[in-house]
DNA sequence: CTAGGGTTAG
């Protein structure tokens, strides 16, 4: 994490400018500071500017461009500001600067050192620039920092991970000394191509572990969601700290372990290990699955408690999130205005949340404003919109946006805009229009598109349509009741029971088993269709906002 | 001043 390395201000800076620089935590103070210089004309020290260049570049998040800007008016700028520049560019939201300084640097005739690489290499892994990279090890090995230790251990890195493994496994082997770093690269590289056993194989014969090591390897099988082997190496772990107790809840989280995510934390927090933000985003996500509003209100006050540093762009949303899928809208909309700075994001998750719970109008409203802001809204953007247009009935106006997102804004459509134009329609009735639209999709319609017709058939009574939509649907998936279910309804509803009695003799044929027995027997009319569709399967199939 | 591990929305 960026920040973390933003907590250590370097000796070297400590001495000269005193201690002003541990107060500088944020860009406006960083500015502040800048401001003093300029009136002190820069009397403060030789180093001043090179210090502030330090700050924006490395300490501070998100300063990077006022790094450049500085960094811009030196004309004879020294290793060490290159590198310190290169290292920030490595580590900001656009790694590629660090690339370009380099070959500037090269340009200009500055012959990078033995600091130079390894922060260049992060940005070519970083961008996964395979060339670049290839091309800047050639350049190591004319300039001989083949042999330096930091400089080989990112090569293997890189190599390991988005190069030829081959390379990073000839390296290493070369290598006079090998420390877990190397080991560490290899393990990673290894399992990131998903070959756990060969990543396993390193692992074990590695000699010296350290917490890294481990790290890898539990994050290894909680990516690869086998959770079952994350956590016995878990439970052998001598020591952990923060990684690996979020390799653990994280892990969890993405297979569906919400509870025992939760069980993870509160063990954590036995052991004494203080959470960061990335435990905190897990935890909201267990929090919004789950609904826990309780729990997700108590992450929120620690979060608080951790210090307003914390609070940034990425947990606000995660925030925003978890309350509007826990039903409480007021308090996300609350958080989403609360923050000073919002991303592409924070609107979405507001957008999807006020669209999700049935406000139409506030959900097209604060889409206006975004546009007013200059805000560029991206498909997600738009599946919220075209969510609050369908749901509102408003076709006309969903019709709209959806050409505004194509020709407006020059976003290709996804089956989930499709999906909300089909249901726009096949709502207000405008079947024929809804299957014609399926029709001339540039994607092909998947069992959620056909499901949704198959519905509109049912609420509208039309058999032929229906049927259509059923035998696409069959395609597609063989495993589903509701499919048949819903069919079967459709002939039901128009007093066709022979034929309703067809289908439920189909579904017994292939062996499909109904999930809500009873719904059948004694439903009719619009209480079937809602009790056979209950909870999970409308849930699940992105009905939620049905009813 | 240097290398390796973790993250939300969909």
């Amino acid at each position: 994490m960026i920040r973390k390395k933003a907590e250590r201000t370097p000796t070297h800076l400590q001495c000269s400018s005193s201690s002003i620089w541990q107060k500088v935590t944020n860009l406006r103070t960083l500015k502040q500071v800048h401001a003093l210089f300029v009136v002190n004309g820069f009397n403060t020290g030789p180093s001043a500017i090179r210090e502030l260049i330090f700050a924006s570049a490395v300490s501070i998040f998100g300063a990077i461009d006022y790094a450049h800007q500085l960094f811009d008016q030196i004309p004879e700028p020294n290793i060490f500001t290159w590198n310190t520049m290169i290292r920030g560019s490595a580590q900001s939201a656009d790694p590629g600067r660090a690339v370009y300084l380099y070959t500037q640097m090269d340009r200009r005739a500055v012959r990078p050192d033995h600091y130079t690489f390894p922060f260049v290499l992060k940005a070519c892994t970083r961008l996964r620039w395979v060339d670049t990279g290839l091309g800047i090890h050639g350049r190591i090995m004319k300039l001989g920092f083949e042999p330096n230790v930091f400089t080989r251990n990112t090569l293997i890195y890189f190599h390991a991970n988005c190069g030829d493994i081959c390379i990073a496994k000839e390296l290493f082997d070369d290598s006079a000394k090998r420390g877990a770093v190397a080991w560490s690269a290899m393990t990673s590289g290894y399992a990131r191509r998903g070959d756990m056993d060969n990543a396993r194989q390193v692992f074990n014969e590695m000699l010296i572990k350290d917490m890294v090591s481990w790290n890898v390897m539990i994050t290894a099988y909680a990516k690869g969601r086998d959770m079952q082997k994350a956590r016995e190496l878990f439970d052998q772990v001598p020591r952990k700290d923060v990684v690996t107790w979020n390799a653990m809840i994280s892990g969890y989280v993405s297979c569906g372990g919400q509870k025992q995510a939760l069980e993870v934390y509160e063990e954590m927090r036995c052991t004494g290990v203080v959470p960061d933000e990335v435990t905190m985003l897990s935890l909201l996500s267990a929090c919004a699955d789950l609904g826990d509003l309780k729990m997700g209100k108590k992450i929120h006050s620690s979060i608080l408690l951790m210090g307003p540093k914390y609070l940034d762009v990425l947990l606000g949303n995660a925030l925003i999130d978890m309350y509007a899928k826990c039903g409480d809208i007021d308090r996300a909309v609350e958080v989403f205005h609360s923050m000073s700075e919002k991303d592409v994001s924070s609107w979405n998750s507001i957008l999807g949340g006020l669209a999700f719970h049935g406000y139409a109008k506030e959900t097209l409203e604060l889409f206006a404003e975004m546009e007013r802001k200059k805000i560029r809204p991206n498909g997600i953007t738009f599946a919220a919109v075209l969510i609050a247009c369908s749901h509102a009935g408003s076709v006309k106006q969903g019709q709209g946006y959806f050409r505004l997102m194509k020709d407006g804004y020059g976003i290709e459509p996804n089956t989930r805009h499709y999906g909300c134009m089909v249901d726009m329609l096949g709502r207000a009735g405008l079947l024929a229009e809804a299957f014609d639209f399926v029709e001339k999709m540039k994607v092909e319609p998947n069992a959620v598109i056909w499901r949704t017709l198959l519905g509109a058939s049912r609420v509208h009574g039309n058999v032929e349509l229906g049927r259509k939509a059923n035998e696409e649907l069959l395609k597609k998936r063989h495993d589903e009741s509701g499919d048949y279910v819903l069919l079967s309804n459709i002939y039901a509803s128009i007093d066709d029971w022979n034929e309703a009695e067809t289908v439920r003799n189909l579904m017994d044929d292939i062996g499909v088993k109904k999930k809500c027995g009873s719904s059948l027997v004694k439903a009719s009319g619009e209480d079937f269709l809602l009790g056979t569709l209950s909870a999970e399967s409308l849930q699940t199939k992105g009905f939620r906002l049905n009813f």
